[in-house]
DNA sequence: ATGTCAATAAATATCGATATTTTTGAACAA
DNA sequence: TTGTTCAAAAATATCGATATTTATTGACAT
């Protein structure tokens, strides 16, 4: 037994810890867009030194969730209708790629790998987890693209559109739609290998969400 | 009071210096792929402290031209034949899109410089700057699209395969093709407005120096 | 030979202190 | 008022030292 499992109770590093914790208060606007992170304050709020505060947002610079001015630290990247629009023709352009190279390279493993985010998917709805099975989910659906690349930009542009979630509606924008049958469209589609479907039904999927997003982002 | 007189211009910090330095040493293979970055090597080769040094490594990791992997320190990305296909996949969908846009919102403005930086690359062909000037020729020609990320991922892209043509070709790719020409062709169809004609030239640009870098990679 | 284990060496990660730079604000002049 | 200057305060950036973790080596048993 000398292969280490990291799943299981391996120390973790500051860094981490603290990028982790970083991230998740930009995601849900606990740290809101634009506000001054102040190395000092979080240092404290973290209960960790400078050094690995400094080196966790220099790598949420990497996700766009931070900005790094030389000299003048760091702050929470700014929030705009114009780039939430931005995010949103990305991740349709880059999503679509992936979905289309996924599906045309289908196998039974992606199929199994489908059929069970999808159903944790559904099982968690309402829950404290759903967030994170809806990402697995629709990663899930790129994720047979064999582009480790474009799966790191539609997962840096998903993360970023969570963050507009939460400023539009306190992370729950699923009240009025019925989002299960717009996954099932997708998932079925995926599933049955036809790509223009699934496309379209993904991007319609972006779409609504993003109009009703819109509207209530006048705001910013 | 200061150490060093900087040619008049701002005091650069040391973390941004190390950032340039490492992220050159990379694009031109002096620091090869795959390789092992050391701290204390880094920091004794750029005389500055471990801070700026690891802050740099994980600003490179944004580029992804270094991997960080917890605990274990940081490493040159490991560059592949199959890495480089991406990248030329990656780029021509969204340098085509940023093209488009760029041609759709051109202006009098966007077209002097558009003029300008063609000229300045034409200029300086064959000099040591030509690569500066090659890079902004390309980069003016998507500048106009507005839209600040997707211009950030093409330029990350642009490095990304920098560092393909050195590997390839100790950086000198333009042996046997007319490039000035086909750059020709791109600059009179973006002025034109012509979007058809300058996405078809632009990705013809990369296709030909795409496969013939293909061939030259086959020990990768 | 081959694999395990512990001691050692090496490298990473982290901290606390200090130097440097930017920001603030009060006194003063136009 | 409005703008300028400059010292104090605050914040960032950086260093050097140390703690922690990983990698290496060689003795020893199989």
């Amino acid at each position: 037994m000398n292969m280490m499992d990291d799943t299981g109770s391996r120390e973790i590093s500051a860094t981490r810890a603290a990028y982790l914790s970083l991230r998740e208060m930009i995601l849900i606007g606990k740290l809101p867009a634009g506000k001054k992170l102040k190395i000092e304050e979080l240092r404290t709020m973290l209960n960790v030194g400078a050094s690995p505060v400094r080196e966790a947002l220099s790598l949420l610079t990497s996700d766009m969730l931070v900005e790094r001015i030389d000299q003048r630290g760091f702050r929470a990247a700014p929030a705009s209708l114009a780039n939430f629009e931005e995010i949103l023709t990305l991740r349709s352009t880059l999503e679509d790629m992936a979905l289309r190279q996924s599906i045309a390279r289908a196998t039974p493993d992606w199929e199994e790998r489908l059929v069970l985010s999808h159903h944790r998917m559904k099982r968690l709805a309402g829950s404290e987890t759903f967030e994170e099975a809806h990402k697995s989910f629709h990663m899930t659906l790129l994720s047979n693209a064999d582009s480790p690349m474009l799966q790191r930009y539609c997962s840096q542009l998903y993360d970023l559109n969570i963050r507009y979630r939460y400023l539009a509606a306190g992370g729950s924008t699923y009240q009025n739609r019925d989002i299960a049958a717009e996954h099932e469209e997708i998932f079925d589609a995926a599933v049955a290998g036809d790509a223009e479907a699934a496309s379209a039904a993904l991007l319609s999927h972006y779409r609504l969400t993003g109009d009703y997003l819109s509207t209530q982002l006048g705001a910013l």
